[in-house]
DNA sequence: CTGGTATTACGAAATGTTTCGTAGCAAATA
DNA sequence: TATTTGCTACGAAACATTTCGTAATACCAG
């Protein structure tokens, strides 16, 4: 019935996300290992969660075997664009401006990087014209 | 007890902060009528919320009178600050040039903006040097 | 002073999130 | 085949967040 999830992801659930979005579908088991790296959590829990995932459509998954592989629904950008606009909305009034002047000013950036944003910039003003 | 608040707000409790920094030390009287222009919630809901934020150390309260005038501890800097590194490495896996990316291919930016982001990418690079 | 109004304090319900224990079952292995 | 291992399902506890009802209290208008 779940087709759409319109719901934001959690906070653990967008760390199940990342791990799936960089590896493609996987195991519960793959899953919890990858999560494990950083903090401790249960083989358990992590189950549960991508359970609840399922239920509120963030997660696919198909039975290989014995096992269930989960894919992600939604592709990386798309939902990283409604988590960008929420946050730009609650933390900055709306001002997406003003969030990036100051992720700028607080963040290390390469010289690289910096090229590559100004390419960007240069490419927008041209756009624009 | 409680100087410094560590604690992340809530979203509920941000767009209290975002009331007061905009308008300065406020009543729940004032705060709730605020919220009330985008959206229904009770008298009490606010103020419950206000004295959860007193005990979390996001509020500190002067009594004026019968009312208490509440104040936000935070500058809305440093907030943003704390939020927007949160956010960084939940949802762009701490690339904050990712964010920086994303938020400008997707949000509407006048020229003005442009130009004083340029500005900005200017002084970074020869504060580089 | 008295009744009505605005305010704070408190407790608790409703909801959402995170965690894990236990049970049941299937597969691998000894 | 008998045992162990690994997986899913399910329920529930622990915790956090949000909401509001009720009571106590201070203030104000008449």
């Amino acid at each position: 019935m779940n087709k759409i999830p319109s719901l934001k992801p959690t906070d653990s659930e967008l760390e199940i996300l990342q791990i799936i979005w960089l590896h493609g579908p996987a195991s519960v088991r793959f899953v919890n290992d990858e999560l494990n790296r950083n903090k401790l959590v249960g083989y358990t829990t992590t189950l549960k969660l991508m359970q609840i995932m399922i239920e509120k459509g963030l997660l696919k998954r198909a039975e290989k075997g014995r096992k269930h592989i989960y894919t992600a629904v939604l592709k990386e950008k798309e939902t990283k664009n409604l988590l960008l606009d929420k946050f730009v909305k609650t933390a900055f009034g709306g001002s997406a401006m003003d969030l990036v002047m100051q992720a700028l000013g607080n963040h290390q950036t390469t010289p690289d990087e910096l090229e590559e944003l100004k390419a960007l910039i240069e490419k927008m003003e041209s756009d624009k014209k």
